[in-house]
DNA sequence: GTGAAAGCGCTAACAT
DNA sequence: ATGTTAGCGCTTTCAC
């Protein structure tokens, strides 16, 4: 930049002042882009970072990257911030908690204008360093319950309610559930709707039926494999995230047991999935692009103009994707 | 940091010292840790980075991140780098040729003290910013013959080489091929592979059977459907990447076709389509956790040592897992 | 519209 | 071991 001005015989405070976006005579802005070309000049953003107190980045803290969910929607979420200009640090925290905890603060040292979260943790605590410095924060997927962030959200509850009540509708009543653990709030939710569909149906809630654990594939599989054991087997389960999905379907490959002829199926996030297995998946789907979007938004909506604003929530819907995994019984 | 020289009566230099890990009189180190506690003192790294002209952040360029492949290798890489107290900012270009060369400005404009990248592009010209500024640039899984990077490869062509011996050796004649553009190093790679092994066997090289295109579920389904409809099918179709292997499944469920019954098929990429999808696909896996961390340990070396070392470049090679979707014929 | 000067928060000689 | 000082590359106030 000093070179240019040197260039140009102009000040540093007019170069500063074209770059960003002022008004300069016709003739010096000409000056400065030819000098700009020559020099093969571009903005250090880490200065400009400093004296301008905003980094233009934004912060991206999730559970796991490799995971087909949170992977869509970062994607997305990237591709949108940086048409705005912003850049975003991922970081993964693995499900670790104190990880999640240390990645927060490594973010605010690296001063980014805000943080995107799908959390690990069932509470805020971990965000209170970014709360205390002012720096927005955006909840995807799962929520505290203390309305202190912007949230996009999806009618976990709902859905599963309504995949559950097609079952039951068919006639099943032993009803199988293979989801995370109670510490997190969308296994919660889908967990409640589970309950809601069986009570309003008046059958009987079973927890030897309930596979609660890791949302991993390792689950998925060992939870479908002790359903499969038992004396009186589920004649359907529901699957409640991708990696659970993926892990019962290899379950029951393994044992020789066939869907929907056997037992009956309903598998939770990944469209893909459903097309590809046959017999075809039911399967409660997820808007990723939407919720990436809203999430995206409602992020630079904070950046730009109502810091202070009271936190806004944003619910989704899913869909539930018709297959034939499901047999009609009695 | 100023209140901390108020508080302590120490001067800058020292506080800073101590925070770089300098000898500091531990009597000094006490009262510096105090006033840091007292204080909620944390770096601020965008002026470090600044002063220090390093940033300890490397950029992450990847077509694709929405793809297992691209996501399982970055979160191992930003995994390992963050042990190593790098940040990643991860750019997804799309498979945009032009973003691709904007985001390389972008992270330099960040100034990335070095760039991780998969490539979009087939030649390096892109990448010429980042040689220019001397920051070092790591390749994975393509590369563009010129020796200027440091690279992390697979054995891609051996690896479809055995596969397609396979299904010959199983009585194949007329083997499909449905894989990327000529214009991808992978993608020319692997149909070598294929071609290696139709020659080796005598087999005649019939471009009919060969669907170039995107590494696209789409693509995937289409080439299938193509093969599908010719008079004289192939009795066997390679297929050279996890996108289209899922593509092409959607596309045999969808006309009926049975595998291994009416058609073979070998996949690619990922080990637990292979577990869930039945019959059993055989199929070719990365050693993607290895791809990631031989990479991750290319830039640190690179970070911390040698910068000016003749580019290293890494083979590691594949592994076929074998499954039920080979018919033995004739 | 332009320029001079102070300052963002830290590091790195250099001198003590 | 500690303090003084200059400077990293940019923005921004305030005169002009």
């Amino acid at each position: 930049m000093r070179d240019i001005t040197k260039m140009t015989g102009l000040s540093l405070a007019t170069v500063s002042k074209y770059l960003n976006g002022g008004n300069v005579l016709p003739e010096n802005r000409a000056l400065i882009e030819q000098a700009i070309r020559e020099l093969h000049y571009e903005v250090n953003e880490v200065a400009r970072g400093l004296a301008k107190n905003k980094t233009k980045t934004i912060g991206v803290l999730i559970h796991h990257l490799d995971n087909i969910f949170a992977s869509t929607i970062i994607a997305r979420i990237e591709d949108i911030l940086r048409q705005h200009d912003y850049g975003t640090i991922v970081c993964d925290c693995r499900g670790d908690l104190k990880l999640e905890e240390q990645e927060i603060r490594f973010l605010l040292n690296k001063r980014v204008d805000g943080i995107i979260t799908l959390p690990t943790s069932g509470n805020a605590e971990y965000l209170q360093p970014a709360v205390e410095r002012k720096v927005p924060v955006v909840l995807i997927d799962r929520t505290f319950g203390n309305g202190m962030f912007d949230t996009v959200l999806v009618d976990n509850r709902e859905a599963v309610r309504g995949a559950v009540s097609v079952l039951i509708e068919k006639g099943h009543q032993r009803i199988g559930m293979i989801c995370g653990g109670d510490q997190e709030y969308t296994a919660r939710e889908r967990l409640r709707g589970y309950f809601e569909a069986l009570e309003s149906a008046n059958l009987k809630i079973e927890d030897r039926l309930i596979k609660r654990g890791e949302l991993s594939v390792q689950h998925g599989y060992r939870g479908m494999k002790e359903l499969l054991e038992r004396e009186e087997r589920p004649t359907a389960v529901f699957l409640s995230n991708y990696e659970i999905t993926l892990g019962a379907i290899v379950a029951l490959n393994e044992s020789g047991v066939k869907f929907p002829e056997d037992i009956s199926i309903v598998g939770f996030d990944n469209m893909m999935l459903s097309q590809v297995i046959r017999p075809k998946l039911w399967m409660v789907v997820q808007p990723m692009d939407e919720i990436a979007e809203q999430a995206a938004e409602l992020m630079l909506k904070r950046l730009e103009f109502d810091t202070e604003g009271e936190p806004v929530s944003v619910h989704l819907k899913t869909e539930l994707i018709c297959g034939d995994s499901i047999k009609e019984i009695k």
